[in-house]
DNA sequence: TCGTTCATCCGAAACGTTTCGGATTTGTTT
DNA sequence: AAACAAATCCGAAACGTTTCGGATGAACGA
């Protein structure tokens, strides 16, 4: 593997003019500059990005933190597509990504300042992260400049970008609502994530707009998965037979739901509308296709890692991105009769 | 942030022992190590992956090479469903994953050797590459370990994994054939891709075990995209109205198939049967569901990634590994009438 | 008593860069 | 001719580890 001082002794200058002169400095002569590109190029030079990082500090490494991308995950389109996202921006930058992913036994043992320090990691995305996971404190405890995806939190190192869930959730139950349904079901993810949250605020928000009064016993849980939401959905409608919509804060979810409501021979949308949350891939393809709040995923990963490199590289402070969301109307919901 | 030194010196030892002792060696005192993995903890210590790797000469990540991991391919749950088996057997060994991606024109500047080398990766994981990418040429003649997903080559340092493309375009061919379908015709991928040429040979050898001549203007090339598949049908089906069938090389191609039929108001299955292949998750969705030969995405990834790691961590020279697929029957083929 | 072995430690070089602080030469100004 | 500025180069230290080759002393057997 030929270094820099192969090329110095070749060329006949030091090291440290063999450096200048590759990485463009102006204290090196034209000539000499292009006989060290030339024996740069003879000797089929490339640099070692590690002593670099070494000395210089930096590693121009991204961490990629990213909790279930697994086979489940991959079903349900968005952690890819937020990945997808990052990773162009990315890939137009000089950074390079490296990816943790915090399901593994290995990354459990460390904690999240051991795994970016190790890694001497400039900076971190981190997606998909639970509210009571222990990384979460650390990373604002940490100084590694972060930005956090569908987690609204920050300080004077670490940014977000998210959509507006409260928002997206209102519009989806205001639209069930102006069909005419006044008995809607929710199904919720589960308590860890800060978007469920969000989501039913939007729910009860809209119930309120419309004098409609919550009631606890219309929401389930059904943690963001297809299989888990069939049963809540199976449960909620067997218990709950005045309800003629549901609002799904998934669109798994509510591919399950829809599951459920065939399997009680409910017709969707006529004895039953479902509205979804996300608009992934599947959605579209499903019969009936899809109501649903679209987010644009690939742009929630563009502009974590955008807001990244700005702080890194401009040394820019963090921060609050909220995307819009958008109410897409397919044939999963109609009017009440 | 503290290092080796700080150690050394707090617990008034050199930082050999330091190093030795926080690596397990055997040759210091019991005492000593407990004093200076106490220090260590203390101050709050983490390793520098990147001096260990400079003087180690040997990185602990992985490359993974893929091209088109985009919007698009997103949807194909395919390159990611693979991406993750990749990432499953990765988080379990010490290695960590770098992603590079070939379409950007950051890296498209470089070659493949100055990819790897500059990173230091101690090997690599090619997906989704064309057989006329220059990269290809450039993986043989470098000495870089890698493994290559769904292309039969190797050397000396490279193996890969792929399945038998041949049998599976045969099966599904056979599938049509056995259900009284004489005239198939075949939705392919594009010339720049293995498997490609494999499913035709395929498709080929199953219409010669039923003693039916192949006929050119019966296969189209859709580009794997489901537009593309679209358009290709349109025209198959406008051409060659005796068809009765189709086997496309790709899932998502199908259901671009299926949309051009119906738009040409065939029924699917009655009037057209249409066969997949890969088995993404759309496809047991959408309506009618595909029929498709199954392959499983994630245990491609999860087998070269083992292998990679087989090759770097215990010498053993690459392999050639070939996955079994599966006819997955579901609705969108029927017997002839 | 004298090697010998064992357990435990350490100094210093090495990995491949970058960069600080000068050194040398040449040209320019007074 | 002296003084200064600009252009071009270089030596050496530094980044944080690992590891080779030994050093030290204690225990042990003959």
């Amino acid at each position: 593997m030929t270094t820099i001082k192969h090329i110095a002794s070749q060329a006949g200058v030091s090291v440290t003019t063999v450096s200048r002169a590759l990485n463009g400095y102006s204290d090196v002569n034209a000539e000499t500059r292009k006989k060290i590109e030339q024996v740069a190029k003879e000797l089929n030079y490339s640099p070692n990005s590690l002593a670099r990082s070494l000395v210089r500090n930096q590693s121009e490494t991204l961490g990629l933190l990213v909790s279930g991308f697994n086979k489940e995950s991959v079903k349900d389109g968005f952690t890819v597509e937020v990945m997808s996202g990052i990773n162009s921006y990315i890939a137009e930058t000089q950074y390079d990504l490296v990816l943790f992913n915090t399901d593994s036994s290995k990354q459990r043992k460390k904690t999240y300042t051991q795994l970016c320090r190790e890694r001497r990691v400039d900076g971190v995305i981190l997606q998909g992260i639970k509210t009571d996971d222990p990384y979460l404190k650390e990373v604002m405890d940490s100084n590694i400049p972060c930005v956090f995806i569908d987690i609204p939190v920050s300080s004077k190192h670490v940014g977000y970008v998210s959509t507006d869930n409260v928002e997206g959730a209102r519009n989806a139950v205001l639209h069930l609502l102006e069909l005419g349904h006044r008995n809607i079901g929710m199904i919720n993810g589960h308590k860890q994530a800060f978007v469920s949250k969000e989501r039913l605020e939007g729910y009860k928000l809209a119930l309120q707009e419309y004098g409609i009064s919550f009631k606890d016993q219309l929401v389930k849980d059904g943690s963001f998965g297809e299989e888990e939401a069939y049963r809540e959905t199976m449960s909620l409608l067997k218990e709950q037979p005045d309800v003629t919509s549901v609002f799904c804060a998934s669109d798994l979810m509510a591919i399950g739901a829809i599951s459920a409501a065939k399997q009680l021979n409910y017709r969707v949308p006529e004895d039953l509308s479902v509205i979804g949350y996300d608009d992934i891939p599947l959605s579209s393809y499903i019969s009936p296709s899809l109501t649903t709040i679209s987010q644009d995923k690939f742009a929630l990963g563009y502009n974590a890692a955008k807001m990244l490199v700005k702080m890194l590289k401009y040394q820019q402070p963090p921060e609050q991105c909220i995307l819009k969301t958008e109410l897409i109307i397919r044939s999963s919901t109609s009017a009440t009769s």
